[in-house]
RNA sequence: GCACUGUUCGUCUAGAGGCCUAGGACGCCGGGUUUUCAUCCCGGUAACAGGGGUUCGACUCCCCUACGGUGUACCA
């Protein structure tokens, strides 16, 4: 057993983008498969095509190599077990619901829509604790275990639409184990007999995904906590099937929660809840955009180290971790059991650690770009000096603007409240003293402005908290940003003195 | 309704019967550094859902209740 190769896979359906849910169940995947030196497959669930949405696989995919999350196989990459599209795979899986009809796990059904809800309603009418297509109820329905062999067969031969059941044990108990749960009992009254293949040919999920699982080699089986219920249903199939010796172990993990506790974080969710709630930006085929952590300036190595803390923690107090560490770190047996609710200011945190993690260098690429879009170019040796002045400062690369635009424009209005404290009679005054210094100046550099400035305010007797606060005011507009003198530097005399020179002439002293 | 599953600070969590006067992180509050803002440093706030057992001893084991989550489709 524990020398079987580890092989996992993510399964998603592309029913629309994948949400950072789907993105955490993928992560574990991905980490359980490298923390084993085993194989990470991707495979798409598209076997309801009414729900089919275009775009959505391809969007799997790209948040899955954003992420750095490569699939060792899957759609266009190939591998020894594909394809690997269930719609691709199509044919495969009407021969192994047969062979369960054979062996008589499973049976032919021909009741439509409105017989099964006829069932239903009677059932519900007649106060049955369950209203369930079972092995009490199939008896009394259209199915190839009640009705006579040549009905079904002329039924069949007439090519009339059949769907075929799993025949679901009448009361067994089922014992499982579950990696992150423990030993899990159910016993089969409580099923029912869950539609294996559809009338229009498709597998349903259920079977498709012992099916292919089986095929493939699966060897662990990590998936959200909604498939909780239907693991003793595949439990029993691998069983019918006569594969339970190869059969996968099962870890289920516990949901995201939305952020007020209402039930688990779905796609429907869009970005309603104030923070992104998919890895990429999604617009959907309505138009409608839904926000991305990467469009809203996330490091991909933060939203993954963000992520994979939800719901997992190494035992040890270190919180950052490269994806390559968490791949060393990752266990499966330290996953909780109860579902995890995301928390923003946490997640900017993350952000802001990975920031400073930057070289400066990098950080000026990105802040060049930034600037870029807003018409503004600047040397790199600049960028880069901003960027060391107010790289502490900011949680996210969009974030330097704020904290640097008056390093390219000079302000435009100036702080009511910095007024209100700081720009007393006189002050207009003293300001163009300072100015008529700095105007003398030939080195411009921080530490030559500084120093006469100092000697000025020293020697008048100034109060040098008003003066340094109002000439910040009159570069920067508001009490904020790095050291004065590196400011001034940057900017230079001639920006510096008409910035100064447009203050004293448009600030009325209190 | 029924089944399954879960419940430690506001949030993410540590805790596998005595190490717990329940630890860490984010947030928040206070103090210090900083002529501004931010950073940084120091300190503080705040939790074992409730009730029964078992035990010399329970956050840890069992039962019940409450509350939450999931499932109960020819959806995944």
């Amino acid at each position: 057993m524990s020398e079987r190769r580890v092989r996992v896979r993510f399964a998603p359906s592309p029913t629309g983008p994948l949400h950072m849910g789907g993105v955490r169940t993928a992560l574990f995947n991905y980490l359980f498969a490298k923390k084993n030196g085993g194989d990470f497959l991707l495979r798409i669930e598209d076997t309801d095509q009414t729900r089919y949405v275009p775009g959505a696989e391809q969007y799997i995919i790209e948040s899955l190599e954003w992420c750095g999350m490569q699939f060792d196989e899957g759609p266009g990459r190939g591998g020894e077990c594909g394809p690997y599209r269930q719609s691709d795979r199509k044919p495969m899986y009407r021969q192994y619901a047969i062979e369960l009809v054979a062996t008589g796990n499973a049976y032919y059904a021909f009741d439509t829509p409105e017989e099964l809800e006829a069932m239903r309603d009677r059932l519900k009418a007649e106060n049955a604790s369950v209203q369930q297509y079972n092995a009490t109820t199939r008896g009394q329905m259209q199915n190839s275990f009640s009705l006579p062999a040549d009905v079904v067969a002329s039924k069949l031969a007439a090519g009339e639409p059949y769907v075929i059941r799993f025949a679901m044990p009448l009361a067994e108990t089922v014992e499982m184990t579950d990696i992150v749960r423990g030993r899990v009992v159910v016993n089969t009254r409580e099923l029912d007999d869950k539609v294996l293949f559809k009338s229009d040919g498709m597998p349903t999920y259920h079977l498709a995904n012992v099916v292919d699982d089986h095929l493939m080699s699966i060897s662990h089986v990590i998936r959200g906590e909604e498939w909780l219920p239907s693991m003793p249903l595949h439990v029993l199939l691998y069983r019918a099937f006569g594969w339970e010796a190869t059969m996968p172990e099962f870890a289920h993990l516990a949901l995201l929660l939305k952020p007020d506790g209402k039930g688990k974080l779905s796609k429907r969710d869009g970005d309603q809840l104030g923070f992104p709630v998919f890895p990429l930006q999604w617009t959907a085929p309505s138009g409608e955009v839904s926000k991305g952590y990467r469009e809203e300036g996330y490091f991909k190595e933060a939203f993954i180290n963000m992520i994979s803390l939800l719901g997992w923690n190494p035992g040890t107090e270190q919180e950052i971790f490269s994806l390559e560490e968490l791949g060393q770190a990752f266990d499966l047996t330290r996953v909780s059991k109860s579902g995890a609710r995301f928390d923003l200011e946490k997640a900017k945190w993350f952000n802001q650690q990975y920031l400073r993690m930057q070289t400066d260098a990098q950080l000026a690429e990105l802040f060049a770009s930034d600037l870029l879009a807003r018409g503004i170019e600047r040397p790199m040796e600049v960028l880069l000096e901003i960027v060391k002045l107010t790289k502490e400062r900011v949680t996210f690369v969009k974030d330097f603007w704020d904290q640097a635009s008056f390093f390219f424009e000079a302000p435009v209005s100036y702080d009511e409240k910095v007024i209100k404290k700081r720009w007393k009679p006189g002050t207009s005054a003293m300001l163009n003293e300072v100015a008529g210094v700095l105007a003398s100046l030939d080195a411009f550099d921080a530490h030559s402005a500084e120093e006469p400035v100092k000697a000025l305010i020293e020697a008048k007797g100034y109060n040098m908290g008003q003066v340094m606060n109002c000439l910040r005011l009159a570069l920067v507009g508001e009490s904020k940003g790095p050291h004065l003198f590196d400011i001034t530097a940057i900017i230079g005399k001639t920006e510096t003195l008409a910035r100064i020179a447009r203050a004293t002439a448009n600030i009325a002293e209190a």
